[in-house]
DNA sequence: TTGACATATTCCCATATAGGAATGTTATCG
DNA sequence: CGATAACATTCCTATATGGGAATATGTCAA
């Protein structure tokens, strides 16, 4: 399986760029799917895919407008997203867990480094 | 193409609910991977698989002690996805955006309800 | 060195899904 | 009604990847 039980939830829909970049576009103001495609530079068909994952999961409203659709990104949404990033929060801003941390590396000098990851801090 | 281009970066990376579940579980200490295998009642090589995506886009740390590998969440790696989610944070804060939306929804009342999405406001 | 433990990697399979092409659907207008 | 515009859906293909089994790698202890 490609990806676990929820497939559809906001975590999932944000992870596409292309879903990102439709939310920032529809952020401000609403639009027709065709000023989307022409927007991000996709196929229509594509957007309108992107569009019903957004819809779905509540990123998007959706209001017709004679032979448009006006689509708006639903702030509101991404709030689980935030509050879940938010938890971590405390462990960033505090500098004397980062020094603690280095503080315990020093002690113990056997560790290999990661060819993979930098630390960066 | 199952997810496009970046396949590997923190938004990718948080959108798999057993990571997420990874983060939070090393939130506070460090733990070796077998601890986090009975946490999670999960296989070890899967777990190991997780850990390595996770470490791969920054989002933990790893150290060597004796025979375990002991891994941590590098909060750190969060605030970009944060940040990003703070971009929506004054449109879902804005009670005079809500009203504005719901004004203009008034002057159309031919819109269709969604029947996939039901509206919160 | 051998054995045991801890972790990582490889192989396989099933599923999810992005994109593109073709087609279907819905609404407006003459 | 018929044509057209605007979207949505379906079908197809390629790829990504999660989980499990088997195997490999690495480390310590005796």
């Amino acid at each position: 399986m490609a990806r676990a039980a929820t497939t559809s939830d906001v975590f999932n829909a944000v992870a596409e760029p292309r879903r990102r970049q439709i939310l920032i576009l529809l952020l401000d103001r609403e639009r027709p799917v065709t000023e989307i495609v022409q927007a991000i530079r996709l196929d229509q068909p594509s957007v309108s895919k992107h569009l019903r994952v957004l819809h779905e999961v509540g990123l998007v409203r959706m209001r017709r407008n004679g032979r448009h659709k006006l689509y708006q990104t639903r702030a509101d949404g991404i709030r689980p997203l935030h509050e879940w990033a938010s938890t971590f929060e405390r462990y960033w801003s505090s500098q004397l867990l980062r020094v603690k941390q280095r503080a315990e590396q020093m002690a113990q000098p056997d560790q290999k480094k990661s060819t993979i990851h930098k630390e960066k801090e």
